[in-house]
DNA sequence: TACATAAGAATAG
DNA sequence: CTATTCTTATGTA
C-alpha cells in the first residue's frame, strides 16, 4: 500500500492506493488526521510507504479538477477495501452521475432497484473516496444539499467549481 | 414558508 | 436488539 498527499484550496487529501488501484481518498480537515488514520492501517496490518511518483497521473487529475476544468476520474482503477456488497453498488452507481450533473438520494436508490432511499445517505457517508466518487453531487429531492460527513463547505465548494462558480 | 414527525433500509456495536 | 444515518412525505399553522 502508498500514499501520497494532495492539496488544494481548501485543504489537503490523503490518496493511497493497493497495487490494483486507489483504496482510499480521504479529505483532511485537521493537519493531524493523516497521521491518525496511516497509523490506524499500520496496525491493520497494511504496509505503508510514501510513494509520490506512484501517484503521478491520479495527481493530475486533481489539479486539473481543481483548476476548473472537466474532468473525467472513471478511467482511475480504483480497488475497495472495505464496506458491504450494497455500499460497493451505490458507490459504483453514483461514480456514474456525470460532471456538473446531480441526483437525489432517491433516484440512486430507483436505478438500483431499492426501495430504500435512507441507506442510500447512510452508504454515501462511508464513501472512501471522495471525488472519484462524487458524493457531493447527490442532493435531496427538493435540490438542497442536505448532508456531507466531510463538511458542508466542502460539497458546497466542490459543486460550485462544477458549476464554474469558484468561491474564494 | 417553516417546523415537527413518522416511515424506512442498511449498518455498526 | 438498538442507535444512527449525506432522506422523504405528510400534516399543521
Amino acid at each position: 500500500m502508498y500514499y501520497t498527499q494532495v492539496s488544494f484550496p481548501m485543504g489537503k487529501i490523503l490518496l493511497i492506493k493497493s497495487n490494483k488501484g486507489l483504496s482510499i481518498a480521504k479529505y483532511l480537515k485537521a493537519p493531524n488526521e493523516a497521521g491518525k488514520l496511516l497509523s490506524f492501517l499500520k496496525n491493520s496490518s497494511f504496509t505503508l510507504k510514501e510513494n509520490d511518483k506512484l501517484f503521478k497521473p491520479e495527481k493530475e487529475l486533481f489539479y486539473e479538477y481543481f483548476n476548473g476544468k472537466q474532468t473525467d476520474f472513471t478511467c482511475v482503477p480504483i480497488d475497495f477495501i472495505s464496506g458491504t456488497p450494497f455500499q460497493k453498488k451505490v458507490w459504483l452507481e453514483t461514480r456514474k452521475i456525470p460532471y456538473g450533473k446531480t441526483e437525489a438520494y432517491k433516484s440512486i436508490g430507483e436505478k438500483l432497484g431499492q426501495k430504500g432511499f435512507q441507506s442510500i445517505g447512510q452508504a454515501l457517508s462511508r464513501n472512501p473516496l471522495i471525488i472519484i466518487v462524487p458524493c457531493h453531487r447527490v442532493l435531496k429531492s427538493d435540490g438542497t444539499l442536505g448532508g456531507f460527513s466531510a463538511g458542508l463547505k466542502l460539497k458546497d465548494y466542490l459543486l460550485r467549481l462544477e458549476q464554474g462558480n469558484v468561491p474564494i
